[in-house]
This record gives structure tokens, C-alpha cells and sequence, in this order.
DNA sequence: TGACGAAGTTCCTTGAGGGAACCCCAAATG
DNA sequence: CATTTGGGGTTCCCTCAAGGAACTTCGTCA
């Protein structure tokens, strides 16, 4: 889509896009984190074109983000996430917790998550790995790194 | 860019993909936070066409999440981050610590994140905002929500 | 042996991104 | 006063990606 190639930019949100900036990345790994995992599935739940999701699905295989896997004797595929696709599951769900807050209107989220540590109906909140206090834009400071 | 029109469906994610999910949004965001606030400085930074860029601020500010301010007797602006904006930025930091992990290679993360609070350079963890343990694709279940 | 169904592939149309050139306005400069 | 400069856009054209519908392939089942 994007003519310009984020991959090669010196920048990790850049290089994050490359992998799911697409439109209809994030929706589809939704999909398969929510255990919509076939081809005929995805494209009715999402309505999208099959072209494209196609295309989509193999750019996430290839990126390591999605695992293709047969479950038949028949040339049937499910999606899976990979470790690296699960650990973007966290991305998905601050999209969430900001859509919710910001842009669910009267009716409420569409969905809950309930933690299944404390049993709550929950959202996530960000902690420094460090020292497990919170961690948002107004505490931290940018400082150049090595790969710059 | 999509027209396929994600701010309808009823999907946080797909609602906050309605409003920084087209291409260069999240770099812009990213721009702003860092301090490169204006037209031309945005523009030469990440190097985008100067009418995508018109289209996204307009698009940003529309959906409040930047605010477009004069800063000149003559008709100069800044852009800056409302609440509204500032708190996307976690979405950023957990891009920023996904790509760091999986794509920065041997040369290291362009950009550290220094933590304000315990001087650390650090990265962002999720906890449930109930009762702060981590909270990952793993430990969530998905109910029904009201909005849904 | 024909129908079926999952998983794509092909083809055409439309519209968004890239890029360069151009425009407007206020201040500074000569 | 006339002219240049620089920020912040706008316009135009070209290419390529998204949408959508039709078509294909291959193994199973009636």
C-alpha cells in the first residue's frame, strides 16, 4: 500500500508498521487471537476483500507474526499466532483500551476482557519493566540509542 | 486511504484504526511527542509528501487528537498532542517495545527510553489495571460487551 | 461422476499515495 | 516602496494498491 518502505527506516514504530501497518493487519490477527483461525472465516467476519487477505496473510507468515498450518488431509490451512504474533497481541490491546475510553460512545466496548488471574472485568494499564511503576508519555525521556 | 470504513464497525480496534491507522499517522504522533511539532520540520523528518501530511494533521486535529496552534504574530502553527493524543502514545511505547525486540537487529534499538520516575532505561510492561499483575494475550478471556 | 466447499487467483475499476510545482501571506531586507 | 524569504499549505499528474466479482484447483462425498 504504502509506497514508501517503513522497514528501512531507523525507527521501531516505522519497522512495526512495516509488519502490521497494513490496513486490515491488526484486524486480522484479532480474528486469529480470537480463534477465527480459516480463510473462509476471516473474509466473511471482516468482509474483506479476498485478495487482500490473501495478500495480508502471507506478508504476516513470511514476517514470522502468523504460523500456517494444515489441519486436514485436505489442502485446508489454519493461521496461528507465532510468540512473536502473541507478543503483539499487547499492541492490540492498548488500541482497545484507548478505543474504549475514547471512542466506544453510550453504547459501551464491544467486548470485555476479563484477567483471568483476579477475574475482573479489566483493561491494561503500562508499567516500567524496571521498577513496575506506571509508565506513559510524560515519563519517560528520549535518549538516542545504539542502532541510530 | 481504506475504504472500507472502520470507524462503523463495532470493534475498538477497528475504531482506532478509523483514526491512526492510515499510513504515516503513528510516525506523526511520534513526531509531535518528540518535540518536531511543525509543518515543515514533520515534513522533512520523515520525508512525507507535503499533501499527505496536510491531510493527516487535518485528519488528526479532526478527531481531536492533536490541536493545531498558532505560534507567531504571523499564520504559523505547532501541532501538539491533546490528553486525548498523549495517551495513544502508549500505543507507540508498546510498538516501540515490540520492534525493539523482534526487528532492531544487531545494531540495537535506534531510540532508548529513559523511565522518569527510577532513572532507568527501560521498556513498557502490561498489568491489569485492577489488580496490576501482568496481563498478556494469555491470561484474558473475551466476553460480550454491551456496545457489541 | 457430478456436486461441494475451502482456499486461493485473475481481472477490472476506482481512488489514495508520491512528487514536483505552484500559491499566499507576513516579516525582513535594500 | 519594492523585493526577497520562508512557513504552510494547494494543485496537478502518474502509479499502484484496495474493492469486488468471477473463475480455478483439488480432495471428498453422495
Amino acid at each position: 500500500m504504502q509506497r514508501t518502505d517503513f522497514g528501512q527506516l531507523a525507527c521501531s514504530i516505522a519497522r512495526t508498521l512495516d509488519v502490521v501497518g497494513e490496513p486490515w493487519s491488526p484486524l486480522i490477527l484479532r480474528d486469529v487471537f480470537a480463534g477465527v483461525t480459516r480463510f473462509e472465516q476471516i473474509q466473511a467476519d471482516l468482509g474483506i476483500s479476498r485478495k487482500v487477505l490473501t495478500e495480508r496473510l502471507n506478508h504476516l507468515v513470511e514476517r514470522g507474526v502468523l504460523e500456517r498450518r494444515p489441519y486436514d488431509n485436505r489442502p485446508r490451512y489454519e493461521y496461528h499466532l507465532t510468540e512473536k504474533g502473541t507478543e503483539l497481541v499487547d499492541m492490540l490491546m492498548v488500541m482497545i483500551g484507548w478505543g474504549d475510553k475514547w471512542l466506544a460512545g453510550e453504547a459501551g466496548p464491544p467486548v470485555l476482557y476479563r484477567h483471568h488471574d483476579c477475574g475482573e472485568i479489566s483493561h491494561v494499564d503500562l508499567v516500567c519493566a524496571h521498577c513496575r511503576e506506571p509508565m506513559h508519555a510524560g515519563n519517560v525521556d528520549l535518549l538516542p540509542g545504539p542502532g541510530g
